[in-house]
RNA sequence: GGGCAGUUACCAGAGUGGCCAAAUGGGACUGACUGUAACUCAGUUGUCUUUCGACUUCGGUGGUUCGAAUCCAUCACUGCCCA
């Protein structure tokens, strides 16, 4: 993997830049649309290239080791292979399960153990198995088995959480090196800064992981329960301290505000079910703001889902029509809603970069900023 | 014509003397959702009120009772069965 910084915003922190991987290239800011069992929910691989543009696409780790299991991807010959998805596939490690499956698992300094969200079954990851799994999906960009620290936690265990991760880093890198790739093209490993809302923790943490001269970094525990504000403060502090010259991922983040703050602060890459989740939901993300698209006030407006759009589906339907779909709970809607919302945070991003490379992004962020906080 | 059953909120449907403005489900309305245990979850759904609370309701009318959706009488309507 290569990473090429293309460009420097002159008045903020803002970077365009190229990542390029064996399976094609990516241009920053990007947007990566969660496919957490290597299916972007709802959407399928033609929508994702054509009308969505994505250009990198998420898997996890956990999800995959239970279904379809290890096996079944190897004889697949990895995930690209089996989804039919043949650009970059970022794989996250499993980490942010220890997070949201926390009352179903036990952390253990070999590793975690968790109880199988499917059928209860018991389940260990430790750090080599996190790189040993991500080996076998064939993701290309691996990310490092972490605990991601909830945004509530107090200083004491924040540090602890952080230290464990540091060291849970070291065996992954370790184990990284000692393995190599199973399907002819390369993977990188990317590990994660932690430290929760404490500056002090996320200092150390982004020097520690600085340290490691990996292919590219990733901020991770945020936007898990703290403050907006506390959570750009922490990027700040994180991307002074992370290389310029790597790729700077920002994982799990978030609202089209998040992003375009993360963006001025130097960020690269985000990954979210926002779009998605939300979009099953019934709420659509504009540039002119959000809407629900179950409520009353749609029922009979006939004009197209949204006239700024750029997915096919945004003049193909109107709003009353994708109202219908939600109220009768048909299928469709999900489909319509999950690929106009990634096609907007592509856009977004698309346009980030447009604006950082034209050398008016802080003008246009503040504008977009104000438009996006609104509610259709 | 005779017999039986029934009529409760937007719909279905529980409730058979006070704990009932009335269970439950559906529908409707509103909100939430941030490295996906999520086509999920939460709230509201007689009127007025921010709350406390007040007021009007259980087919109609009249009664019994301290008190009625619940008991009695009667009328209306609906369904099923027999002629």
């Amino acid at each position: 993997m290569k990473f090429e910084l293309q460009h420097t915003d002159p008045k903020s922190n803002a970077r365009a830049g190229k990542i390029t991987t064996d399976h094609g290239e990516i241009l920053t800011p990007i947007f990566m649309p969660v496919g957490t069992l290597g299916s972007v929910k709802a959407v399928h691989q033609h929508e994702l290239k054509e009308d969505i543009k994505a250009q990198i696409i998420l898997g996890n780790t956990y999800h995959l080791y239970l279904r379809p299991g290890i096996e079944i991807l190897e004889q697949a010959g990895g995930l690209h292979k089996f989804n039919g998805w043949d650009k970059p596939i970022l794989t996250d490690s499993g980490g942010f399960q220890v997070y949201s499956l926390s009352h179903n698992r036990k952390l253990k300094e070999e590793g975690a153990t968790f109880r199988s969200h499917i059928d209860g079954s018991k389940h260990t990851f430790t750090p080599e198995s996190a790189v040993d799994i991500q080996r076998s999906i064939g993701a290309d960009i691996m990310m490092a088995f972490d605990e991601c620290t909830p945004g509530t936690a107090e200083f004491d265990y924040a540090k602890k959480s952080m230290e464990l991760t540091h060291r849970w880093l070291d065996r992954g890198i370790k184990h990284f090196h000692e393995t190599e790739p199973k399907y002819g093209y390369s993977q990188a490993f990317f590990p994660i800064v932690q430290g929760c809302v404490y500056p002090e923790l996320r200092i150390k943490s982004a020097e520690y992981i600085s340290s490691k001269n990996a292919e590219g970094n990733a901020i991770g525990g945020l936007a898990v329960g703290e403050p907006a504000e506390k959570m750009y403060e922490m990027i700040e502090v994180v991307n002074g301290i992370l290389p310029q010259d790597k790729p700077r991922y920002l994982m799990g983040v978030g609202t089209p505000i998040n992003l375009l703050e993360a963006i001025e602060r130097g960020v690269d890459m985000f990954d979210c079910v926002m779009p998605t989740r939300n979009g099953r939901n019934g709420m659509l993300f504009t540039r002119n703001g959000t809407m629900n698209m179950r409520n009353k006030k749609w029922e009979n407006d006939f004009s197209p889902i949204d006239p700024d759009g750029t997915s096919y589906v945004d003049k193909a339907y109107s709003r009353a029509y994708l109202r219908h779909l939600f109220i009768a709970e048909e299928l469709l809607g999900l489909q319509i809603a999950s690929i106009h919302n990634l096609a907007f945070y592509l856009w977004l991003t698309g346009e980030a970069r447009r604006h950082i490379i034209n050398g008016d992004f802080p003008t246009w962020k503040a504008m977009m900023v104000k438009q996006l906080g609104q509610r259709l």
